[in-house]
RNA sequence: GGUGAGGUGGCUGAGUGGUCGAAAGCACAUCUUUGCUAAAGAUGCGUAGCCUUAACAGCUACCGAGGGUUCGAAUCCCUCCCUCACCGCCA
């Protein structure tokens, strides 16, 4: 969430950054602001009343122990009482409505962020590779993890529903050849932590990183527990520092988590789409860097070489865009999105979004680093797919396929799938 | 799930209704002194908010969480959560 002090300080600027996102923020600015200004008010009127109490009841202590009768000053201060509680639920409330009213502020963009309204008009910031060239007409991943016995969408519904899927055989074992070769460059080559957390989290995790209160419906609740299942594995490995003070010397914090990602989808327009490319349930490896404010944007350039780094080993095609202000996301400051070429689809797909999210994310969870001077300071959080696993499979699958329908496995998988080749 | 014990500042640990935000020790920081792989002493050392500010200071809240009793709660009452131990169940 946003800073109140800068809110308060610089209120038309603060709205002239939100202008750049698509919808209307400054009226809840104004909201804001207008409830800070009650909240003081009451604050201030009930540690006053507060204070003369504490310095009354020092009296009554003090009279009777010296054995006078104090009946008349304690009438007087059960009134004091009385108006603590009335105006105490007031700066409560006003509190309460406060920080709802700055849980629904998104971050503001970066400066470094380009302005626009719509994807159209994010900038591509650069390309590797090139669309691989078939001599043949190339097929779509679902005609050949069927034809391979790799895939099975029938079994997925019968068990579960549409948009979860059944891997088998080879396909089982690619998904799970992926995953070990993601983590194992990650944590050697990249110096980053393995994580395997929870897939179910507390509310306050998903509020947090910024999924809960605005996007509930997004995320598969168990209310006899109240727990999520999280959408991303950035919702737990951010959170295991929530409610932290970290000491100057762990920073930078690197974590990399592969889990599965749990995605209701509600209202999507893709979930009609074919095959693997947006699913319920689909694996993912997550990577999560907490940093100094001041190393932060270096840091998402290098968390970005580190996602991109997966699809140059496997020699994949793809283009690396910057989502312009109208299409960042809600806690993002700044965020670059890794679109890989699929040839059977003949269209990138995302396997990755990096982004910086600022401050935004450790204010909502309390996390403080001490610095230098011993002073208590938010750091920044990022966090970026490195990468997704569906979509690298659909890829993987489509760019390797042969003219007799076999797929060959990339050179730097091979010693993690255990073959050069499936079917 | 059952029974028992317990949750106090970075740690250990006192504190059962009134100058307790909390003794003492450890750790840490600065300074002083003696000196040399250290010792002694002094001072400081939690978090958040409010009000002010050049800065200091001041005030309020926080002793697992939330309620209650009271003029006044770390301390009494209720509910919940968590930790540990043992038992039960179990991949």
């Amino acid at each position: 969430m946003l800073d109140i002090r800068l809110i308060r300080d610089n209120p038309d600027q603060v709205k002239q950054r939100l202008a750049g996102r698509s919808g209307d923020f400054a009226s809840l600015v104004d909201e804001v602001l207008a409830i800070d200004t009650q909240r003081r008010a009451a604050e201030t009127e009930r540690q006053k009343l507060q204070s003369d109490r504490n310095r009354i009841s020092k009296e009554i202590g003090i009279a009777k122990k010296n054995g006078q009768d104090t009946s008349a000053i304690e009438t007087e201060v059960r009134g004091i009482g009385g108006r603590i509680e009335e105006i105490g639920r007031e700066a409560d409330v006003a509190d309460a409505r406060q920080r709802d009213l700055l849980l629904s502020i998104p971050n503001l963009p970066h400066e470094a962020c380009p302005v626009g309204s719509t994807a159209e008009e994010n900038p591509e910031v650069r390309v590797w590779g090139v669309k691989p060239d078939f001599a043949f007409q190339p097929k779509d991943h679902t005609v050949l993890g069927a034809a391979l016995g790799m895939l099975d969408f029938e079994a997925g519904v019968k068990i579960t529903g549409s948009a979860f899927v059944v891997y088998r055989g080879a396909g089982a074992r690619l998904e799970r050849a992926l995953i070990s070769f993601l983590l194992d460059l990650h944590t050697t080559q990249h110096g980053y932590e393995e994580i395997s957390p929870p897939l179910l989290v507390k509310p306050e995790c998903l509020e947090g990183t910024g999924q809960l209160p605005k996007f509930g419906d997004q995320v598969y609740h168990s209310p006899e527990d109240n727990l999520y299942l999280i959408p991303t594995a950035e919702v737990p490995v951010t959170n295991l520092h929530r409610d932290e003070i970290v000491p100057l010397e762990k920073l930078p914090i690197q974590y990399a988590a592969y889990t599965p990602c749990f995605r209701r989808e509600a209202g999507s327009a893709g979930l009609g789409t074919r095959g693997l490319i947006r699913m319920h349930q689909f694996d993912k490896v997550e990577l999560v860097k907490i940093t100094t404010p001041e190393t932060s944007m270096g840091e998402l350039e290098s968390l970005t070489a580190n996602a991109e780094k997966v699809l140059q080993l496997l020699g994949l095609h793809y283009r690396v865009i910057e989502l312009c202000t109208g299409d960042i996301g809600f806690g993002s400051a700044k965020t670059y999105d890794i679109e890989v070429w699929a040839p059977g689809q003949g269209t990138y797909l995302e396997v990755s979004s990096c982004s910086n999210f600022g401050d935004y994310q450790a204010r909502r969870m309390n996390l403080r680093y001490k610095d230098e001077n011993g002073k208590n300071r938010i750091p920044h959080t990022l966090n970026g797919s490195g990468t997704a696993l569906a979509r690298l499979f659909v890829a993987l699958v489509e760019t390797y396929q042969q003219a007799d329908g076999s797929i060959l496995i990339p050179e730097a998988m091979r010693g993690h799938f255990g073959s050069a080749k499936i079917g």
